[in-house]
DNA sequence: AACTGACCCGAAAACGTTTTCGTGTTGAAA
DNA sequence: TTTCAACACGAAAACGTTTTCGGGTCAGTT
């Protein structure tokens, strides 16, 4: 077992300054042919790398990224990890990453760990819980560190910073839109509670269409889902008791247990009722029918949070306090689960 | 904006000497109650943390965790990432994630970049590409600068380090005997080339079955798919050709494709034609019908995983060569694709 | 008055780099 | 022979900690 060598033993060995070896080492004309080839040839034959944390420390830039999501087994936080990933590599950083587990505690926890010089600038998605709590002391006090953040999908108007999000209102809208075009007049609505963000603003973008169509807002058929691990016995009561044309699912979730409760139940898809969901990850994909969603390109969401964290975070002016919002844009991914006129 | 404050500044302010803040702020008997006092409450004030970086130089410990998988929109992958999360949070542990993209190239770089210092030890699943190669010296180098290393899932016997596997040829012997024992005689298997080390251990657990049950094995109805993305056409001619009764998948991929191809060709589930896939995932769990599948639990090895990387991380001897490999066990999840009896 | 010990505190080294600045040696020009 | 520049290298500071060791002050004991 050898362990890594350092400048300091590498100077012991050759019987010259650390200084010397560390100027030879990156080729500056100081250093007299001779003993620049002789220490890069010991450096190579030891293997010699530089220690991260010591240039971490020196040039206070760790070159990581720090990723703060609710949850990476939803499929789509894994494609923003992705996306992040890549264009982060491409860019010599490494990201770590978090997960809130939907909880405020776990999410101010884990800034205020990664806080400490640990990370460059943070990419993040709110938890319910925070989200829900309305409480963004943490992120304000990291910005005002001058640790650049970027939030994506589960933003927030009341922190000042850079954001990637899709149009969420507009894409439902044309979500729906597109199901009234097909002749759909009850349209059932499946979401979240309102103080989730998107839910909301998708809930708006539904009813917006609706109303641009004159068509009766009906409750009745108007889901809002709390527990998102025991929705099916409220959908498929949704299904049976109401005489519906076509659901609208916020997520993935929704639409697919709407399918299958649909099917339980006898109905044939897209004959008797359409779906169109929302995220188009591996569930709408495989599912049997396959679903009709809104795309919401996830790897593209992440790469284009890393690109601007990694823009400011190489910008000349450090506090340029001219942030963006970058909108993703969406589209309608037509499947099985509708029907093709 | 108020950068972090450094102990240094804190001396400065109060008139005191660096070593004094540093000794007030761990209740150090040294110091008396009156300066202890007057540090803290500055400290407090100023929202003192010490800084990671300088930390993890002068412990020549990062608490930080390197993870190596080959995807992450693979869902059993971000479950074991969840499950790693979890116990190193526990711990006090960060997590580093990177991405090999089942690319030979982009394992061994990353592994480079985290190995000289960013991290305390690795976790990783070989990439494809790795595993076709055989080429391990990016890992026998960083085990031999003393990084501890645990290898999950796609594991190689050349590499001697900590791993967390399942038994993949016993699960899949269980599940080809389950399908027997309900009376299938023409059982296809679908899989992986055989480099993939958990494909070729799966499908002799499926060879073993047949064996021991005495039916002949035919080569008509084993198809060994190269392409994950470009396997319907060969599943979907399968099922069309050969008279089969059941198929086992290694994977929940094949799985669903194998189910959406019967569905297609009018064949009905599991009455007609029974599926069993590995990997209880989201895709097993709400296709249509859901799927029976071998489970197995990525959070409960990631979390092994992390917890015996973290033993070894805090053991007291630090190069104990007695390596474990521990086996998680599995368990068949059954749903709709097989019949009841 | 001298000694002892407790009590407080600061200096400095260490972790591994990079970089600025200073310095000794050499050769050539005056 | 002196002077000066070019050359080659080393010392030291800096990044922010922790920790060891040494020392100064004061009170109390001989």
């Amino acid at each position: 077992m050898k362990r890594k060598v350092t400048l300091k033993q590498i100077a012991k060995e050759l019987d010259v300054s650390i200084s010397t070896v560390s100027k030879s080492l990156k080729d500056s004309p100081e250093i007299s042919e001779d003993t620049r080839l002789k220490v890069q040839a010991f450096a190579k034959l030891y293997n010699y790398k530089p220690n991260n944390i010591a240039l971490s420390l020196k040039n206070k830039k760790t070159k990581t990224i720090g990723i703060i999501i609710p949850e990476i087994v939803h499929h789509f936080f894994a494609t923003v990890i992705s996306g992040v990933e890549n264009v982060a590599n491409e860019h010599g950083y490494n990201v770590i990453v978090c997960l809130s587990d939907e909880s405020f505690d776990k999410e101010v926890i884990n800034m205020e760990m990664l806080a400490n010089g640990s990370i460059d600038g943070f990419i993040m998605s709110l938890s319910k819980e925070t989200q829900l709590k309305k409480d963004f002391h943490h992120i304000t006090e990291v910005i005002n560190q001058g640790m650049p953040v970027v939030m994506f999908d589960r933003v927030t108007n009341d922190i000042h910073c850079d954001k990637v999000i899709i149009d969420d209102n507009l894409a439902a809208f044309q979500a729906v839109q597109t199901l009234i075009d097909k002749g759909m007049k009850k349209i059932a609505l499946i979401t979240t509670v309102d103080y989730v963000s998107v839910g909301k603003l998708r809930t708006d973008g539904y009813l917006k269409a609706l109303k641009t169509n004159d068509i009766k807002i009906d409750d009745q058929i108007i889901l809002k889902i709390e527990d998102i691990d025991n929705c099916e016995g409220l959908i498929e009561n949704l299904i049976k008791t109401q005489k519906i044309d076509a659901v609208f699912a916020v997520n993935e979730l929704f639409a697919v247990t709407a399918i299958k409760s649909a099917l339980k139940l006898g109905l044939t898809i897209p004959e008797d009722i359409s779906v169109i969901g929302f995220t188009d990850g591996i569930i709408s994909k495989y599912s049997s029918p396959s679903i009709t969603t809104v795309s919401q390109n996830g790897i593209k969401m992440g790469g284009k949070a890393a690109k601007m964290l990694i823009d400011r975070l190489e910008s000349e002016d450090e506090d340029d306090e001219h942030y963006r919002t970058e909108i993703i844009e969406t589209h309608l991914v037509e499947r099985e689960s509708t029907p093709t006129l």
